[in-house]
Formats: C-alpha cells, structure tokens, sequence
RNA sequence: GUGGCCGUAGCUCAACUGGUUAGAGCGCCAGGUUGUGGUCCUGGAGGCUGGGGGUUCAAGUCCCCUCGGUCACCCCA
C-alpha cells in the first residue's frame, strides 16, 4: 500500500493543521467583523454549473475540471470555484436573503492540473462574496478585507494589481478593436497564441512571451476604452481603497480566465514567491454571473484566496503563522491516587474551559512531564502524595520551569489568568 | 496537458569510476535506583535505496517503464 496522500494532495498533521486551523479562524473573525456570514455548498455540483458560467473556452472547463458519472449517468464535478456554486444557492433563496447578502466560505476547491509547490489539485481557499451591490464601495470592502486578513498575519511584501475589465457595453466594442490589432499583428505573435487568439484575445495581453509582450505594448488597453460608467465605477474603486489606506497599481494586463467577469479584477501578489504561486488572492465583479444561471440581474464581487499560499508567503518573509491555541495545563498524577486524582482534576479543568490533560497510563513522573512537554502544554499540574495530602497540586510553568504549589481547586482561575496559548502567540485573538 | 531536474532511515545528507552485512547528524523510544520535562550521558528501534522490469559474476550506482516531488510553460488560488 502506497501511503502517499494522492498526487496533488496534502496531508495537514501538526503543527501544519494547526496553522491552516488558526487561518480559518481568523478568516472567520474577520469576516464576521465585516457582517459576513459563513455558507456551504456541496462539495460537488452538476457539471453544467461550472461549465456554463465558466465559459467552455476557459482553461478550467477544458482541462482542469474533476468531472465524473454518477451511478444514474449525471455528470458531477468537484467544485473547481466558489463563486458560482454561492450564486446558484442564492438565487434559489434569495427572497429569504438580505440584500447586499454578504458570504463568505472556508472550503477546499479541486482542479486538475500539474501540481508543483503552491498549486494542488486539492487546495483551500477563504472566499467572500457580496451579491446585489454594484457601488464600488463593495469592491473596495472586498479588496480591503483581503489586505487586512493578509496584513493582519504580519505579510508586508504584497501588492495589489488593479484592473477594469468593462462590462457588457463597452468590452465587445473593446474586444472588436483589439482582435482587428492582433489580427495586423498576427506574425509577431508567439505560435500559441497566433491561432488561438479570437477565442480569448485578452489573454495574450498576459502572455509572457516575449513576442507576445512587445505587441501587447502597442495593443489598444481596456483603460483607454472604458464606457462612462466603468470609469466612474474604477474611479470610486480607486476613492474607496484610497480611504482604506491601501496602495496598488493599475496593470492593465491583468485579465481573469473566467467569462462571467466585469469590470474589477484585482489580485493580490507576493513578489517574493515565484510567478506561479506568487498570487495569494484573486477575485472582481461578475455582474454577469446570475443571468447566465437564468436569473434576475444581480451584481456581484468577491474573492478567492489560496491558503496554502498564504502560509508558503509567511514561510518566505519568516514569519510564524498562527496557530491554535494549544494545551493550558498538563496533569500529572503521580502512584495510583495521584493518577486517579489527575483525571478528576482534568474533567474538572475542562468543564471550566481550561484545555487540559493527562497520561491515560500510570506512568513514572519524569515520563509524564515530557509528555507535558511534548504536548506543548503551558503549565504541568503534578499531583503526588505530598500535594493529596495538603490538597494542593504543584503548578509548574514549562518553558521555564518556575512553580510553586496552589489549592487543588485554584488550578483552572490560576491557568486561566495567564492564559494558555503556546508558541508565544498572544491567547485570545481568534473565535 | 508540454518540457527539464530529482527520489537512499521521520528529517538533512553520505556510500571512489557498479564491488562485501547501505552509514552519519538531528529526531524518535527507553534507561541514568525510590518526585521534575526541554540540557547532558548510555542504550535501542527504524531502510525490499519510491515501485516494477532489464543489463551484469555483481546494481543505491547503468537502461526502460511506472508512481511521486520539484522547476519552467499553460493557468491560476
């Protein structure tokens, strides 16, 4: 038996899960400090979802798409994307909803593509989404709230790219334009995109090739062509992170891979990262999004970001990631009384929220202590003859070793006023 | 999906141009006499050299296939 985790796959043991649990918390702290509120969707959706809303050119409906039949013949695919998955639940309950609804998930998205370092076929991702707004102060709150979650973790070397993609009125128009330029230029592009440029124009403005770039210079930008009111949306965009105290650039390159965008699109990079996991989060406006599932028109804006990323661009700048709170107190109960003593002590601590434990053997002390220590403990709380007959236990601080004796029933309030969180991480900071 | 590089204990690596029972450090586990972890000392476990096939008297070392990792594309998170 291979007990490799599949290709593309990780598996999170501590102290690794532990981090990713810490970000979900945040995640989560932070979003509902903004008013959003968590949802689910299934972890697999009919086919047609993503490959309707998706565009059936896009690079994720041609080949990245985990797509298999059921036992009925139905076509299922494991969730490539959040957002349309949000949208078609909504629109299926939207008059129970508030509007702007405001959501946001914590889930693990699939994609079948070569994996490498920072890309897998199975990652995590905090997503947010605001639906029924179209002021660009929903999309400066969704820009902002992913620089603060990024911020909040210590990241400093990020940097937000800015763009407008247009809408419906003025991107055909655009996109005309620029398929007539590249169609002139059709020889100085790189073999790839020379034939395949007509299904996806926008994309060769991202081409890395060199060829490619030189023309990508010279081609007409979707800036210069914006209708009225993109502009004056890109324009509020920009007034609304302003006030936030952010700084981006504009980068008129930057399009998106998927069809039901509009207007914003922005990413959030990590230059110190190699290009291909350089982005940490991604996201913009899909105006477009519900009419293309049948229903009304519903603005939209949101994000995905990639977890796993985010702790590879901690590991890079050398900052800790967060973890969860661990172990406050380790019991040790030292001969048969004192063991027994230890687990009443444990059920005690533990009713009163203290995260306690204790050896289930009877063990000798000092191997009891390095469990203590092993299991990340704060305080050791030892229990021996000596302590049973005073009714005291012996409180013992592991990182440096101080103690001094307390009252049996003076453990959880003595812990509890220190707190309890390991690594040198400040308790308290998540929910 | 395309191309390149790589794959030896849990981790980082060693083993001259193919040549005896594949080693080390760290980590892990257990002890160091009766109540003190993380330091120190001693001992121990742990490898079908990713897997399969081939060449050879002989393969960790060479060849092929396969699985996996990684880098560059593609694209993203």
């Amino acid at each position: 038996m291979d007990l490799r985790p599949a290709r593309g796959t990780l598996d999170l043991l501590p102290p690794q899960g532990s981090r990713m649990r810490a970000l979900y918390d945040r995640a989560s702290a932070l979003a509902r400090l903004h008013g959003y509120r968590y949802v689910e969707t299934p972890g697999f959706e009919i086919t047609e979802l993503f490959s309707a809303t998706s565009g059936e050119t896009s690079d994720v409906v041609t080949k990245e798409m985990y797509t298999f039949d059921d036992r009925k013949g139905r076509s299922l695919t494991l969730r490539p994307e959040g957002t349309a998955p949000v949208m078609r639940a909504y629109l299926g309950a939207m008059q129970e909803q508030p509007s702007p609804f405001k959501a946001y998930y914590l889930t693990r998205m699939y994609r079948y593509s070569r994996p490498q370092e920072g890309r897998y076929r199975e990652h995590r991702q905090f997503g947010i989404e605001v639906f029924g707004a179209e002021a660009p102060g929903a999309d400066a709150e969704v820009i902002a709230m992913g620089d603060a979650f990024l911020r909040g973790l210590g990241l400093t070397r990020i940097e937000l790219q800015l763009n407008s993609i247009g809408d419906e009125v003025c991107r055909p128009a655009y996109r005309d334009e620029l398929v007539a330029f590249l169609r002139a230029n059709r020889d100085r592009l790189s073999d790839e995109h020379r034939d395949r440029f007509v299904d996806n124009p926008l994309r060769v403005l991202d081409c890395k090739d060199d060829a490619c770039r030189a023309v990508a210079a010279e081609a007409p930008r979707i800036t210069d062509r914006l209708c009225d009111p993109c502009r004056a949306h890109l324009e509020g965009v920009q007034s609304g992170l302003k006030d936030a105290g952010l700084s981006w650039t504009l980068e008129p390159t930057l399009v998106r891979g998927l069809d039901y965008y509009t207007r914003t699109a922005f990413e959030f990079v990590s230059p110190g990262l190699s290009p291909q996991q350089a982005t940490l989060f991604g996201g913009g406006r899909y105006d477009g999004l519900a009419e293309v599932l049948g229903g009304p028109h519903v603005p939209g804006v949101g994000f995905g970001m990639g977890l796993e990323r985010v702790l590879l661009a901690l590991e890079q700048e050398g900052i800790d990631a967060p973890e969860e709170p661990g172990l406050a107190v380790f019991v040790v109960g030292v001969g048969e009384a004192g063991h027994a003593r230890a687990h009443d002590l444990v059920r005690e601590l533990r009713a009163v929220g203290v995260a306690a434990d204790a050896a289930f053997e009877d063990r000798p002390l000092k191997a009891q202590l390095k469990m203590a220590d092993r299991a990340g403990a704060t305080y050791a709380a030892i229990v021996g003859e000596r302590e049973l007959e005073a009714s005291t236990v012996t409180l013992r601080r592991l990182s440096d070793g101080d103690q001094h004796e307390v009252a049996a029933d003076g453990v959880a309030s003595a812990v509890a006023a220190v707190g309890s969180a390991p690594g040198g991480a400040p308790a308290g900071e998540t929910g």
